[in-house]
Order: C-alpha cells, then structure tokens, then sequence
DNA sequence: GGAAGTAGGTTACTACGAGTAGGCTACCGC
DNA sequence: GCGGTAGCCTACTCGTAGTAACCTACTTCC
C-alpha cells in the first residue's frame, strides 16, 4: 500500500476509534490491530499518539473550512449568508458527531500542540466570521468584530454539544436560534 | 493533620499542579511529593487520578455558584442583573485563570463521569440562566430560553477563554460586548 | 543477472506512570 | 498495659506509549 493511501487509512480508522473510546483510552495496540499493520508502522507515519491527533485534527480543520465558508458569501443578504454559514456549520457536526466531542474538546489535555491546533481550529472561524461582520456592519470596529465572532464560535459550538443531549433540536433550528439571538438581540422575545 | 484538612490541601495543592502542567501530564508522583506526603495517601482519598479531578469540579461549581447566581437579583434592572453576573463570572475566571482551562476543558477527556461533572457545572449556570430570561421576558417561550441560555454560556466560556491571549480585554468590557451582543444584536452596529 | 539501496514492514523489547498489598507507628479508650 | 484504629509508608504489579534492531521484497543501475 502507498504512504498517502495508508494514511489516510490510519486516519480513518483512528477517528473511530477516537469516537468510540475517548482519546485517552484509546491505545496505539488496538488501533495498530484494526489497522491490520504493526505499532511501530503508526509511529513512523505520525511521530506519537498526539502526532496522530494534529493530523487528525488539521484533516477535520480542512473539510469545516470548506464547509461553512462558502455559504457566507453565497447568500443574498448578510443576514441570509450567517444564516446560512451556522447551518452548514451544524450540519457539518451532524455528520462527524461521534469525532466532534473526542476533537473538539478532548483534546485539550495532551499538549500544548494539540491544545493549540484546537485553537487554530477555532481562529480560522473567527477570523472569517469577524470580517465578514465589519462588513456586514454588525459591529461598530474591527475589534468589536472580532470579540462578535468569538461569541457566535463559543455560542455556536455549545449549542452543538449540547444538541446531543437534546437531538429535537435540528441544524437547522439551532442556527434560527442562534440569529433570532445573535443578530436581532434578546432584550425583546421574538419568534 | 485531620481528614478535613489533609483534603482542602490535596485539592490546593492539586489545583496548582493540574494548571501548572495540564492534567494528563500531572503525575501522582509528584502531587504527592508536593504534598509531602505518600501516593497511596492520594489514594486513599480521592481514589483514582479522576476522582481528584472530579473533587476539584466540585469545589469550583460550587465557587462559581456563589459568585455569579447572587448578582443576577441584586440588580435594578433584568438588563442590569445579567449584566452584573456576566462580570462575576469573568472576574471569578481571572482569579482562577490557571485553573481555567484545565478544569473546564481538559477534563473531558479521562471518563464519562468527569466529562458528567463539566457539563453539571455549565447545566447549573444554563439553569438559572434559561429561569431569568423566562422572567425577564427575553425570550418567548422556556424552551427557547433554554437554548438562549446555552448561548449565553458558550459564548462566556469562549470569551473567557479568548482573554488569555488577549488580556488586554477587562471582565467589564467583556461583559460589556457580551451584553450589546446579545441583548441589543448584532444586526445594528452599537458601541 | 546480480549487487546495492530502499520502502514498508515485523518482533521483542524499555520506560514510566496509575494503582495496590501489606506493614509500621502512635495515639485513644478501657 | 493492651486491643483497636487512624494515618501513613515502602515496595511492588500491570498496562501502555514509544523504540531498537532486524527482515523481506522490489527497484535501479552497471
């Protein structure tokens, strides 16, 4: 098997079994095993256990991206295209719920790498969400922008964990929450 | 030393060490060389390198608890009141910055019943969260106040968060834009 | 066509940290 | 003084991340 084909292999069967178990009780052995190759085989691909996890995490980085940022700018209206962009967002966790809670949030207690890699993951929403909203308008400055997109990322992703708790609520009516919220304000209740 | 005491200064001195190294990189070892005491003293204790952990939550729920649910009703005004327990919740954070992150992200990654306690920590503060936006009339109906509470909590927690790398964003203007954000909306720009 | 290098593995270890078995000491009630 | 017990220690076991060293087949060059 070629390096590339059986990276993403081990990649692939990693994220299950990341899901499945927890990070942390996840171990080399078993994923080695459901692999079919040898441990040593996983080390020389991803260096270590965390090693594994960034790339795991870089993988899952690309494909968010790809998701979300396009349905920004396709809308009419900025209002339509933030819309649109949580939608999508929530629809993307829909599909990689069982890989969401292992690398969104267990991931944070390995290392400083992995921690960071989290946060990048974070800051790529953020940035494109904070210029989006200096020109949509919705923020007096840049900085106020920015602190705006931190919210809607920190609000965005407790909403999709704690979807999973409460599954009657749909992407989609996570994401009309999230602007009847965000964008019109709570000081007076709207439908 | 009695029970009592020997337990407030394991989870003290545990407290440190979980922030200083992260809690996977903490080792028993050492806590119980920092305690100037035997690891199977540790043990006897808490039980098991979770159990530590899920002490620890505890006492800090309890701590957040008693900082930020008291300002929501002192206040004048609905406005007001949110605005006062958002402050109390960042203030409570600076103070325990090292634990932070630690407590409140690292965690879920050990077992099932450490990620329980994270997220009985956040249900506490959604819980009398989603009762006062009910009150205030912020939102139309309790469920949709439930998930504005959600809302409110992530985007706290994000926020929080995000300070660290940006400290140049007080608790009161943290607040500050929490507020215009979610209680005015973004739709209007408002400084 | 055979030597030399290399890609893609394998078996069999080491190191380290969570958790435990069993014993020791000093104090308390009688 | 003596049994019980609270609080603590030394000295382990066991599981898992990570590694050293070796092995096999294929490709490449003369």
């Amino acid at each position: 098997m070629s390096r590339a084909e059986r990276e993403r292999q081990i990649l692939t069967v990693a994220e299950d079994l990341f899901a499945e178990r927890g990070y942390a009780q996840a171990t080399m052995d078993e994923l080695a095993e459901r692999v079919g190759v040898s441990k040593p085989v996983i080390y020389d691909y991803f260096g270590s256990k965390e090693g594994l996890l960034l790339a795991l995490l870089t993988r899952v980085r690309g494909e968010l991206y790809a998701a979300t940022r396009p349905a920004l700018d396709a809308a009419a209206s900025p209002r339509e295209g933030l819309r649109a962009s949580l939608t999508a967002f929530f629809c993307f966790i829909d599909g990689h719920r069982a890989a969401w809670s292992v690398l969104n949030r267990e991931s944070a207690l390995v290392g400083a790498e992995a921690l960071a890699a989290v946060e990048r993951l974070r800051s790529q929403q953020a940035e494109f969400l904070g210029a989006f909203l200096v020109g949509a308008g919705a923020a007096p400055d840049p900085a106020t922008a920015a602190v705006y997109a931190q919210i809607l990322v920190g609000a965005a992703e407790r909403l999709a964990l704690w979807q999973e708790h409460h599954p009657a609520l749909t992407a989609e009516a996570a994401a009309d929450h999230l602007m009847n919220a965000l964008w019109n304000g709570m000081s007076g209740a709207r439908t």
